[in-house]
DNA sequence: TCATTAATTGCCC
DNA sequence: GGGCAATTAATGA
């Protein structure tokens, strides 16, 4: 049994009241997904909506040629796979757990009702595609605009907003992260993003090994990207 | 220890 | 900046 404690403290779900937050539970099934395993993939029909309770996802897409390109990531206690928000009934892209993860998964055949019922549901699930949608404008004028550093610079403060954690060395993001994958989200290669990290390790904007980064000036980072 | 996967670097376009 | 290859490093079975 589901406790209502894993969600009652998060926005989505300010007016609901007790009871009608515990018998919406009752409707939800737990999923846990391993590490780089799918929860679900694109354009498979969209018989559920989930919300993240741990871990982080990729939300990635193929092009035409093959390639992959990581659209963007998502993080605890966000929606996901809210097809029916956006009016379709299959996936737009696929959602890879980048760690382990657990989200809890209801119906779609729910949401309408949902969103009916409760604003404070309606309103966070419009704010979080209205924010996805932000972020999608910005990466389509950065790609169109921006040289490499710069976007690979963006990349990685976007993933910091997101992901960060304060350690000693910096603000470690906590997602296992290897060049490819910062290359298949600022559109260039494994080979640039590897001699940029390099780079900017030696003039200490931030600090790489296998997997992880580790950002220990932000400001210069920032006006890097800014310039 | 071995096989696999990730990261770095140099050379060339 | 990207593509490619050679090499090295880290990791996990």
């Amino acid at each position: 049994m589901l406790d209502v404690a894993l969600i009652s403290h998060l926005p989505n779900f300010a007016d609901f009241s007790r009871v009608e937050l515990e018998d919406f539970i009752r409707q939800a099934s737990a999923r846990r997904v391993e590490k780089n395993t799918h929860f679900f993939s694109e354009g498979e029909t969209a018989s559920s909506f989930y919300l993240l309770l741990d871990g982080y996802i990729r939300v990635v897409r193929i092009s035409p040629s093959g390639e992959q390109i990581i659209v963007r990531y998502i993080a605890s206690h966000e929606l996901f796979g809210i097809a029916a928000a956006i009016g379709r009934d299959t996936y737009p892209a696929n959602a890879v757990a980048a760690v382990d993860c657990v989200a809890l998964a209801w119906p779609m055949s729910l949401w309408p009702d949902t969103v009916k019922r409760f604003p404070s549901f309606a309103n966070s699930a419009s704010a979080t595609l209205g924010n996805r949608l932000m972020d999608v404008q910005d990466r389509v004028i950065e790609l169109a605009t921006e040289q490499v550093e710069h976007r690979v610079a963006a990349a990685l403060l976007k993933l910091l907003e997101q992901a960060g954690k304060e350690t000693e060395e910096g603000i470690l993001i906590d997602i296992p992260l290897t060049r490819q994958d910062v290359s298949d989200m600022s559109g260039t290669t494994l080979h640039t993003v590897s001699r940029l990290l390099s780079s900017w390790e030696q003039s200490g904007l931030v600090k790489s090994s296998r997997k992880k980064v580790i950002i220990t000036d932000k400001v210069k980072l920032t006006n890097l990207y800014n310039r």
